[in-house]
DNA sequence: TTGTAGGCGTTATCAT
DNA sequence: ATGATAACGCCTACAA
């Protein structure tokens, strides 16, 4: 129960007067080898309980079948989703996923990328941080020829391979179903304007108004820091609105959680004084007594499948990845 | 943008017209190096954009600076707070984390602890699956000496390491309270008969009872197999009883949801007509309009973070960790 | 202060 | 069918 070094191909070759070579090719089932002398290696090695030094052979090979995933937080089931899938695709490959959670952090990612470098893992899935703006890293990786595919969160950069949800189907599904259900006073609930995020939402939303000919009223996009301040925040500066909007689009359902509890505070009734559709579709809905309108899907499984299948293809060397792929999955409204 | 090879000591020697040993010893600040060629050295290693191979150097030194975390599924708050202190504590000893889910199958665990012997994990952090019976990987694990420490959901085995929450405590508080407010019809919604888990909820249950002068009514004991379904049937079993208790001690917030929807369609008046305490003191009762009475805290950060620090312990040799480790964290009763 | 040589465990190449 | 040798990149005892 000691220090005893686990079984080499040597020991093995030792004990049965033989060439290291011979072992190895014996315990690969190299056509060349005898059967008598299989025979007689995998009985000694089983013995032996010899087992195989990966970190050898991932140092020879120079590939460790390791891929490193970064995303924000894995408290989001959206991300909990996705690590699933991506270990399920991962496992079928025979890799193992290395884990890194950003937290939102610049500098984390940062240091996660250096440390999943290190550890020459054969390519890295990733989500941006809410606030990431810095790239750094897509240098530090291109040098080590890494490949990286990201989701969901994507940088706005020509030539990374990116996989996500096109916001704007959902939000014109929203847009549709409130003004069908006579909604004109419509109102966006956005996060940080700093958010790649933040600035589709805004786009679309206006672009969805526009299209069904509404007039956008800026005073009706606000924003929050995600916080639960700031969505209170957020919620309250349309409440003091002369003109109350009848109907939120939230940033995510988080969010909406937060508007829904400050909106029962002020006595503001759910569905019938005030409605919300945000993005996410997180599960808990169903057990809520004042669930949102409904909520944006944006297929967690789906865009973590693709992303893996790029990274994949990437790393096996797949002509199709020389350019850079972008995947985009429409969104969709779940009426609630 | 092509196969150009990472950069190797070699290389810069060459370059440098010195030996692979000083360039080593250089960039490692060995102190026997001159500075003038220590500067000159780092200089054309930055140039060079020299990184070193970390695969060599783990084999070489039998160590992957890598542990493994092996959970049931992160889709449980409980176990993404707890990757999460449990990627802190291995980030702060410059540890990397592997990540495994067991989704509670057997078969998938064994697998998961296989790959990750393959990759020499230094060690591995396992909170059990469901309905794990199986120990074999115990030995697979004590022939390779790879620490492993167990939290949370842990094996009933002797000479493991082991970190999880005293369940009898939140359990008495529980029955404490539910008695403090008059009730003395109090039930129990338990898991699977066969889980570790659903015994000692069970023993609990009724030592406390017993503690607290009640009598223990059969029927107040129903299960449940953790589905949707199940979770309706076993509340269903209680309310069609003539006498219907109007206390109830659940497996978890899980089991609770559904126990609360169920009870809402059927007009009983959540803490009313019925009081509901649960495991886990998840999140996300207080945007709730109908909460549970309380819910048990297990505090899976606390856990993780002592079963990370043990498991560093083994992996650094520490004297204390000669014999099996036991840490039992109180659960605590939270009211909402 | 620096260089040389050997080895970590495995496998591929070239012999025999 | 099997063996000897070299090499992957790095480190380090020993030598100079």
């Amino acid at each position: 129960m000691s220090g005893n070094k686990p079984t080499t191909i040597k020991e093995i070759a030792r004990k049965l007067k033989i060439s290291p070579s011979t072992v190895s090719r014996a315990l690969n089932d190299h056509p060349s080898i005898g059967d008598v002398t299989k025979d007689r290696v995998r009985k000694i090695a089983e013995e032996m309980a010899y087992e195989p030094n990966q970190t050898a052979i991932f140092f020879k090979q120079r590939k460790t079948f390791t891929i490193g995933v970064i995303l924000p937080k894995l408290s989001e089931p959206f991300f909990s989703d996705a690590i699933s899938t991506i270990e399920t695709v991962a496992e079928e490959k025979k890799y193992t996923v290395l884990l890194g959670q950003s937290l939102d952090n610049e500098q984390r990612e940062l240091n996660i990328v250096q440390s999943f470098k290190k550890h020459r893992v054969d390519g890295i899935l990733m989500s941006l941080g809410k606030n990431t703006a810095n790239m750094d890293y897509l240098d530090i990786l291109a040098k080590t020829e890494i490949p990286i595919v990201f989701f969901d969160c994507v940088p706005d950069l020509p030539n990374v391979h990116k996989v996500y949800s096109d916001l704007s189907t959902g939000m014109m599904e929203a847009i549709d179903a409130f003004i069908d259900r006579g909604h004109h006073k419509i109102a966006l609930i956005n996060g940080p304007e700093s958010l790649l995020a933040s600035k589709q939402r805004s786009e679309y939303f206006i672009k969805a108004l526009k299209q069904r000919g509404l007039a956008v009223d800026t005073n009706y996009i606000v924003h929050t820091d995600l916080t639960e301040q700031g969505n209170e925040d957020a919620m309250e500066s349309l409440c003091a609105l002369a003109d109350r909007p009848s109907a939120v689009v939230s940033f995510n359902d988080f969010v909406t959680l937060d508007l829904i509890r400050y909106a029962k505070q002020r006595g503001i009734v759910m569905n019938q004084d005030m409605y919300f559709i945000s993005y996410a579709n997180y599960p808990l809905w169903k057990y809520m007594d004042n669930p949102p309108m409904g909520s944006i899907e944006q297929y967690p499984d789906q865009q973590a499948q693709r992303a893996a299948e790029i990274l994949f293809d990437c790393i096996d060397k797949k002509e199709a990845v020389e350019q850079a792929q972008e995947v985009i999955f429409p969104s969709k409204l779940v009426l609630k």
